[in-house]
DNA sequence: CTTGACTCTCCAGCTATAAAGAGACTCTAA
DNA sequence: TTAGAGTCTCTTTATAGCTGGAGAGTCAAG
């Protein structure tokens, strides 16, 4: 008993406001398992540790840098198994460069497809009866 | 009465294999109202004139320069009122071009800071408890 | 004790483009 | 006449990540 004032737990509320996420989004986490709440209160509410901030940061971040929650999930499940997780995060975020290489790419391909059309549109060509539009044609 | 074996229109699986869509396809296109059937056979099912197979030709074609279906029915909804649709297609894909500039820059950006984490990433770095990956903190 | 803020669970919906399946009906060829 | 292929409508599922609402229970302040 030497502390005082460590807080048994935070309500959901209060995690929502510190993260700066909606209580929605947390419950839905939850639901996930990616943000364990460490028990209930006596009236059922969620209590969460202040780990959780750290662990929402965590998510926060890995979601801007583009992975889906089930990676991140992933991710969290090294970390709880007691692991360090960088060495899995480096190389799903090389995985993800590889992905935003060929989104990229694929972008391009269209963009110029869709460029070189243009290049040679003409926006009223003689009418075709056959032909929905004549510039469509390959 | 002139002409003999003009068809009274085809059946959907026969456009199906024509097309090269699947008949689920076809008719869910025909609910959108993307694709008019001409009319129906006693025993209900859907009939489709000839023209089908260029509209179909023509959805395909803007579906993959990157249209919506959505967009689609727009355009085809000028054709059906008579109209050249050309002008207004080329518009839409001028947009497509200035939404694929959009994503590209987007991707290029989360490559970027990917690319900077990851080249000062130390895949074993000394564990702090507080925190979850350090190559992370921002 | 009451009031109002907070929380609970469960269910529905949203974006877009279909795919999958159930159960019934139609058509065609042998 | 019968078998089997094709078609019908209607409902459900999938992806991803939430968001919204209903109706009920909990909690703290006054």
């Amino acid at each position: 008993m030497a502390a005082i004032g460590i807080a048994a737990g935070m309500k959901i509320g209060v995690l929502a406001s510190r993260s700066g996420l909606t209580v929605k989004t947390l419950r839905y986490y939850e639901d996930l398992g990616l943000l364990p709440a460490i028990g209930r209160s006596e009236g059922g509410y969620r209590l969460f540790a202040e780990e959780s901030l750290r662990r929402l940061e965590f998510i926060r971040r890995l979601k801007t840098l583009g992975l889906s929650l089930e990676e991140i999930q992933d991710c969290l499940a090294v970390h709880d198994a007691g692991e360090l997780p960088c060495g899995d995060i480096e190389i799903r975020l090389g995985r993800q460069i590889e992905r935003i290489d060929g989104q990229i790419k694929e972008l391009r391909q269209l963009r110029m497809e869709l460029q070189e059309l243009l290049a040679g549109w003409q926006s009223d060509p003689a009418k075709d009866g056959n032909v929905i539009c004549p510039n469509l044609q390959v």
